[in-house]
DNA sequence: TACAACTAAGATAAAAAGGTCTTATTATCT
DNA sequence: AGATAATAAGACCTTTTTATCTTAGTTGTA
């Protein structure tokens, strides 16, 4: 469904946001560490979110990653997505078709765009802090 | 969501199907043709159609590839993306753990389940014969 | 039976995605 | 100020996916 960069791009931010919420930072190692994924990768997908303002980042000893606990609750799993992944999974044809849409639509259009569209107001309807919930309670899992 | 080979996979079973209530054969060049694909990719395509008895194909001149009227109704969309993609898109996890499951979650399990869900259901409940009817009336396309 | 028109199959190549490594830069603590 | 611990950035390697090429095999028809 997505790429997995995109996939450690969510893990990650739900991991900061868990430790932001603490009023901790985190270190690039301990995220790696923490949601199973390899370091030097992580570190290039962590600086796309940086850059897309869905977290920023401190330099030096005692730095690491953190998002503002305000914005925590206004971050929507859609803009990790589009910061990553881009909005090809919203647009693009189920067949592949380049030029393809309701005026001249593949024969699975309209079944797809249903899917599509579902999916796009979960993303878009589906904020970080809700997902930390259940980390915290120890209900749901970052890695395995 | 698919590959690029089960998006071609699609798109020529489609064709395939429409000219097979014809009552026509169709070769590998007309096929790759029609749906603007790689001729040699389409190629190994189709031949794992074949081997998944999507469809069946006659060697020597006048051959070509084809599928039983009868059956034209009864192949699912599911079938076709089961041949060349496998389940992974109804089993991994939207966050890609490996162990995902009911009671150990990743935190967007449910959410994403359901989408898996709707789309597995579209794809099971979709026959090649009700995605032919547009396209001999016009409606729609499988190229551009 | 030989030729033409086609598919079958596997080796090879190119492109994209996934992942690593190195060097530079920044910030803090001593 | 200097050592250290961290991020930043981009070059580089690896694997997978996508696509091509080549050779072999099949079959209907003249």
């Amino acid at each position: 469904m997505f790429s997995k960069a995109c996939e450690y791009g969510i893990r990650a931010t739900i991991h900061v946001a868990v430790q932001s919420l603490e009023g901790n930072k985190v270190s690039l190692k301990a995220i790696a560490t923490e949601i199973d994924s390899p370091v030097a990768f992580t570190a290039k997908i962590l600086q796309q979110l940086v850059k897309h303002h869905i977290m920023h980042s401190v330099m030096g000893p005692a730095g690491g990653f953190q998002i503002e606990k305000k914005k925590i609750s206004e971050i929507r799993l859609s803009q990790i997505v589009n910061a990553i992944d881009g909005d090809a999974i919203y647009k693009s044809c189920g067949l592949g078709l380049k030029e393809c849409n309701a005026t001249k639509p593949c024969p699975v259009h309209d079944k797809f765009a249903k899917i599509r569209d579902d999916l796009k107001e979960m993303l878009e309807h589906t904020s970080v802090a809700e997902l930390t919930v259940g980390l915290e309670t120890g209900l749901t899992f970052l890695k395995r």
